[in-house]
This record gives C-alpha cells, structure tokens and sequence, in this order.
RNA sequence: GGAACCGUGGUGUAGUUGGUUAACACACCGGCCUGUCAAGCCGGAGAUCGCGGGUUCAAGUCCCGUCGGUUCCGCCA
C-alpha cells in the first residue's frame, strides 16, 4: 500500500488547498503555544507550517503533538488550509497554507544534534564534516546539491543531443609518470605490484577515439595525492570530452555552445558567443596569469624600455642583463594606502618570489616616496605619462627575470583588486586562452616538463622546432577560465607516432623508457589513429562558482578536511589484521611507531 | 615540507595591563501560555577554557611543545 505520502512539504501552494496530503520530513521547528502547536516541517523541498489544534485533533495525537522535539521524522496526514487573514508568512514558499493535522505519526525520535539545522552562524567546519549528514540537511547544502545534479543533467542532456556517449573508464589502472603523485592500490595477487588510481582518463579517452567511438564523455572521478587547497580535494570530479575528427575550432565551438546551455539553463545568464580568445603570451604579459581575471583592469605594463637608461641602477642594470621591468599603476592606491599597506604588498611580492618590490606615489610636482629620489625629474614624468598615471597613484614594479615579474605582479593585482573591491561578482567573464607551450622548464627537474600533458599536439607550423628549440614550441591547447578561474583545459592530440616518440624523447624519457610506460599507447597509434582532440573540466571547481561558494567542500557531499582526512568516517585508517599480509606490504618502524602514539593518545581520551 | 590565523558550556561568541564564583545569546530541561512563524514569559541544568609542559604567589590570558581546523607558499592542471 505504500508509504502514502502525496507531496513534498516545500511544494504546497495556496492551489492545494482543501486537500487531504501526507507529508513526511524532519521537525524543523515547533512552537508550543501551550494550546495550538505550531510544526514547521521540513523535507528537501522546504518547510511547511502544520498546526495542531486541541479543539479539532483527537487527544492522544494532541498529546503526541506535544512530544515532539527537533530533528524527530514524523509523517502527517492532514488537510491543506488558507492561513487566516493577516497571518500568511512571506518568507515562507508555503507561507499562505498551513496543513491541518488529522493524524500524526512518529516515524523516529532524535537527540539533540550537535548544531542547530537552522543556524544562523557559521557553525565550525570539522563539526559539521564529522555529522555530515547533519549538515547536509540545511537547506543551502540541498540547494548546492540539486544545482550540481541539475547541472550534471544539462551536460548530459546536451552532449547526447551532440552524439556524444557516456562510457567508463577504469578506475584500477597504472601509474603514468608526469602530473601529480598518485595514489596506488597494493595487488594481492600479483605481490609487489600496484594498481594505481586515475588523475584522469586522458589515455583512455584516446584509446576510445582509436575505439572508433568518435564522441565520448564521462563525469570522472579523479584522483591526485597532493596538498589541498580550498579549490582542491584529493578525489574530484571531471567532465572528460573526447571528440575524433574534429579540430580546435570543432571543439572550442562545441564547449561554447555548451557553456552557453548551462548559464542559460542553470543561472539564467546569456553568455555572448563567440568567447573571447586571448593567447598565453598575452595573458601572461598583461595580466601576469596563465587565467587572467580580466573582470577589473589594473593590468601590469612593461617599462623596461623606458627605464633600460636612467640612473636608477636596479632598473637599467636588470633590463641590460635581459631582465624585465614591469608594473602596475594602482589607481588612487597613493592617496588611499597607508605606508604599512605598502609595506605588505612588499612583503607579499617577496613571498611570491621576487627580491623587493620598487614603489613610487604620483604627485602633481612628479612624485614621493619609495623610489621617487632615484629619478631625475624628467625620467620620473616619462614614467609616469608612460603608465598613464595621475597624481595620488600608486605605481609599483618588479624587476626581475621576465617570468618572475609576470607572477609577481599578476598575484599582487588578484591581491589589490581584491583588497580594493574592484571586482564585480555579479559577472560572468569567460575566455579561452590559447597558444600555449608546449612545454615549461622546470627548474627544480633540471628538464623540460608538458605544459599540458604529453600527449598534447603542437601547432603545425611549429612542428619542426620540436626537437631544435622545444621552448618556442606552442601547442593546440586551450583553457576555458571563468572569473579567473581555469574551468577546464584540452588540446588537440598528437595521433601519429612519430611525433608522440619525439614527444618523449623531448620530455627527457629514453626509447627504452616510452616503450616500458606507454608502449602499449603506441602501438595503438599503429593501427590507425584518427585524428582526435578534447577537454576536461574540474567540475566542482565549476559548480563552486555558479553556487557562488567559497571552498570546493561545500560542493562536495563528502569532502575531506586540508589534511585529506574524512571526519566522519574516520579514513584514512590502519589497515586491520591481515590485510596487509594479504598485499604483501609492510609497515615501515616509523609507520608503525606513529600508530601506536595514535592509538594510545586516543585511549587516554 | 614551510608560514599565518583559529580552538572558552551542545552551538556561536565575550573575557581588559595575568587577580575572587568564567559572561552573553541561541539550543536543551521544567513550568505558564490557543495564531505563532528566529513565538513569548518565568525558572533550571550545563565548562577538566583542545591536550601536555613551563613562567608566576596567581594562567582562559604569558612562553614552549603537541593535536585538530582553515587559509596561503611549495606541490598540483
């Protein structure tokens, strides 16, 4: 027969009215007026009022009325009444209904939960990560959880209406070298070997295209052992495309029109086609980031033409020895700023990896202050109508390495447009920023490393500097960033072998080396590869953004603290018994002593 | 791996230059109350001040360590 319920509380309109209904939900809360009891009832739709009232329920449901206290699940059957005049509530959806109970029962009691369900303060995270279902029945955490489901739907909707199919990829795989750390799964039937957990399915989407599949997509879960960040968890969740046949206009075009589905369909929000394009150099250059914020302008300029000749020796010493000197007007900044301010933007750029930051304040005579003496009068004006400066500015620079300048400064003008309230969060501003390196030095490796990954294609007229002068190699690679934000990043693929070994042997990794790791990769490209290209988006970070959330985690319905811990169920925890004997692992004497401090730590609490 | 901030009844906070019995709001329990909707009124219970050590006649407050949370740098596409 059925549970019975009819309707979700948070549905009820004044249209329902006379109606019999059965509801169920959660006391949200009561309101005892030692006669007529007040219930607001809530389900995942919202709240409803239901009134109980001694002169019209029987005495012993009444009297079970009375005994209920927050959080107990109840089912209600009753009748949908207009409010009396004068006493609708605005603030409430159902606000000009109430429910007339006929017959309560109680489907559960529960304690007193650790925070209040309606609170109005922010209640302490790890409190609400260790009772997270708890939180998740606030109303807001239901609305971020329905616009990400909402939002899942739309792209499915669309990529099929694209001939796109949805097909999984394993998530027991092997460890690829490049990107981040991964996870491994010890093996027990194959003792000493690993599985290791996808960072993402970039293989196997190409492997899909040399299925023949043509179009495919899937929601993946990925997995990346490293620190965390408030947009960053250990596992997480990407719209993974791959398209064959197509190249990058096929698919900027394509993610275009998707985007442009979704902000209508979800926000509301028509997003002008086609995007803006802007190069990396470009990005790079004015904005100091591979996903300029370009929602506020204080964008970063290069002096070092103008200064490569004054007297000032850290400015033309640094341009003579290929350095670059860059910086910022902020506007009205001089005036604005108090000395300690500026200070702290110092303080900043050396954190960010410069040696100082240089600063002068705009005045009608010229300028004051920092750096202002180390110029002659007519330097100073030259810099100054350079940079476009009126008085009570503040400019500041950077002189460093080229690169070192762009980071510099593209950090500090995310920090002033910040701290200066510059940035209108009311907009969309999306982009694509195209021609990438193909490949980054890395410093630290002593080595070239992909920009992208190794599998990204170069653009065709630099092919042939693949091997003589890999740096000036750009790539077919595009990033989608939102609000400063990368959405999601693709290239078209390389898909002849060839260029794939030359690939490689660029990255550093020996024949010998490519063959072990990816040999079965390349032996696919033997036997007719199309060519195929894609994207992949991190798509929590995305529904971050359109829920307007400040941390990944509260888009997530079980997220992990910064220390990659799961409050609520306790993992990551010791392996129990046997199974480790089982893989064939053993503890290290470290492993083992910082386990038992743990364990006993937790017996004395 | 590094840095900063935070940790006080169930929750959110206050707690002065170290000084008596740790304060307030909400929640909770009891009583009153028939139209509230963050109901109201009266009363009550509830805190090893994250943990350990130190300085001091005296520590929630100062110092050191540690644990937990958050943010950032490194790391990560």
């Amino acid at each position: 027969m059925g549970f019975q319920r009819t309707h979700y509380c948070g549905e009820l309109r004044a249209d329902h009215v006379g109606q019999k209904v059965v509801v169920c939900g959660w006391v949200h809360r009561r309101r005892d007026h030692g006669g007529v009891i007040f219930i607001d009832l809530r389900d995942r739709a919202g709240l409803v009022q239901v009134v109980f009232d001694p002169e019209k329920v029987p005495a012993e449901i009444f009297s079970e009325a009375e005994r209920l206290r927050n959080e107990y699940v109840i089912q209600v059957y009753g009748t949908v009444r207009h409010r009396l005049p004068g006493m609708a509530n605005p603030n409430l959806q159902t606000g000009a209904i109430e429910i007339y109970a006929d017959e309560l029962k109680v489907l559960n009691s529960a304690k007193t939960p650790p925070f209040a369900i309606d609170s109005r303060d922010d209640v302490d995270e790890a409190l609400r990560l260790k009772y997270r279902y708890l939180d998740l029945r606030r109303p807001e955490m239901h609305s971020t959880l329905e616009l990400r489901h909402r939002t899942t739907k739309i792209i499915r909707d669309f990529l099929d209406s694209r001939g796109f199919w949805e097909i999984e990829t394993p998530m027991l795989t092997r460890s690829t070298p490049e990107g981040a750390r991964d996870f491994l799964v010890p093996s027990r039937v194959h003792p000493g070997e690993f599985y290791a957990l996808p960072q993402s399915p970039q293989l196997f989407k190409q492997l899909l295209m040399m299925g023949g599949v043509d179009r495919y997509f899937q929601m993946a879960r990925c997995f990346r052992d490293e620190d965390l960040r408030a947009d960053r968890q250990p596992e997480f969740t990407q719209l993974d495309m791959e398209m064959a046949f197509v190249d990058r206009e096929d698919v900027l075009n394509l993610i275009e029109d998707m985007m442009a589905f979704v902000f209508r369909e979800i926000v509301g929000e028509e997003i002008k086609l086609p995007l803006r394009r802007m190069s990396y150099a470009d990005a790079m250059a004015r904005y100091g980031s591979d996903k300029p914020d370009t929602r506020f302008g204080l964008e970063i300029q290069d002096v070092s033409m103008i200064v490569k000749d004054t007297g000032f020796r850290v400015f033309s010493e640094t341009v003579q020895n290929g350095g670059a000197v860059r910086g910022i007007n902020v506007e009205g900044a001089g005036e604005k700023f108090a000395r300690r301010e500026i200070d702290e933007l110092g303080e900043l750029a050396v954190t960010y990896g410069s040696k100082g930051l240089l600063w002068l304040i705009v005045t009608d005579t010229g300028g004051r202050g920092g750096i202002t003496k180390f110029f002659s009068d007519e330097e100073l004006a030259r810099l100054v109508s350079y940079m476009e400066a009126q008085p009570g500015d503040l400019l500041i620079f950077v002189a460093d390495k080229p690169e070192t300048c762009a980071e510099v400064l593209g950090r500090l003008r995310l920090f002033l447009g910040e701290k200066l309230n510059l940035i209108d969060e009311d907009l969309w501003d999306m982009l694509w920023v195209v021609d990438w390196p193909l490949f980054e030095y890395s410093e630290m490796e002593g080595r070239f490393m992909a920009a992208h990954h190794p599998f990204t294609a170069p653009l065709a007229e630099d092919l042939h500097l693949l091997s003589k002068d890999p740096q000036k190699v750009r790539a077919q690679a595009y990033d989608l960033v939102l609000n400063g934000t990368e959405l999601g990043g693709g290239s078209i693929r390389i898909h002849r072998r060839e260029i794939q070994e030359e690939m490689f042997a660029a990255l550093g990794l020996t024949p010998a080396e490519a063959k072990e790791r990816f040999g079965f990769f390349l032996d696919a490209f033997d036997y007719g590869t199309p060519p195929h290209g894609g994207i992949a988006f991190g798509f929590d970070r995305w529904i971050m953004l359109l829920a307007k959330k400040e941390s990944i985690r509260d888009v997530m319905a079980f997220p992990k603290t910064a220390s990659a811990q799961d409050l609520m169920t306790g993992a990551p925890s010791a392996a129990i018994g046997e199974q480790l004997r089982d893989l064939h692992v053993r503890l290290t004497p470290e492993a083992e002593k910082r386990l038992q401090d743990v364990a006993l730590s937790q017996e004395v609490r």
